[in-house]
DNA sequence: TCCATATTTCGATGTTAGCCGAAATATCGT
DNA sequence: ACGATATTTCGGCTAACATCGAAATATGGA
């Protein structure tokens, strides 16, 4: 991943309502939302959310498909990992003992669960 | 970790810059960089990088320390996982083998090393 | 104390991002 | 084709951000 995509990623993250609109997806699963349906949730206006959607969706962390009337947007996990990569790429400076909690506790712990770790 | 400081850190890597200073540091380990020698690799006007050190260290992603007429910066690994489990929190919707290759992949095969996975 | 080095603060300017009302487009059922 | 529902696009206004020159502050050594 190059810095510039991330950059784009990272910027599309840093907002309240995207970064809302994002962790819903990510905790909703491959099979996705209704825009409206997020609107719903989230008590956003239908333009915004779907200016604050594209904005996901050209920085490759969401998808989305037409079914009917709806359209269904769902996280690209792919993508996210890419990023998470990039970030942490070569970290600690070779002493792995830094960032190994990191890893152990960051993903894997949580994968589907509510509680903390 | 609440909504709202995940959104300053997030701001604060959606930038050119700030990313790339992060990132150095994340690599460079816990002893840290001074800010002079990071303006000389990075390459950038000691007061624009004086102002992005400081977005970065409100956002709790580094921290300093100063050295004689030096001030050392480096980067915090444990906000870092902070903002890394909130991301991907309860992610799947119950699906753990979504995740887990991001959880796999991500992190713990890249940890200190240099090439791809 | 005085100078050199290292870093930060201040002030001004141009650029970009966010928001919302109103109108447009797409799909379905009748 | 028409009306209802779902979502997107457009226009313009405001606020926030990035950058940089110049000046200020902090530290160490002679």
């Amino acid at each position: 991943m190059e810095l510039k995509s991330a950059v784009t990623a990272l910027s599309a993250l840093a907002h309240d309502g995207r970064l809302s609109v994002f962790r819903l997806l990510v905790q909703a699963g491959g099979e996705g939302v209704a825009a409206g349906e997020i609107a719903r949730r989230l008590d956003v206006p239908p333009n915004t959310l779907s200016s604050n959607l594209n904005i996901l969706s050209n920085a490759g962390l969401i998808g989305s498909r037409r079914e009917g009337r709806s359209v269904i947007y769902s996280a690209r996990y792919e993508n996210m990992t890419e990023l998470l990569e990039f970030l942490m790429q070569d970290c600690c400076g070779g002493s792995p003992e830094i960032c190994a909690p990191l890893a152990d506790v960051a993903l894997r712990s949580r994968c589907g669960r509510e509680g903390r770790a």
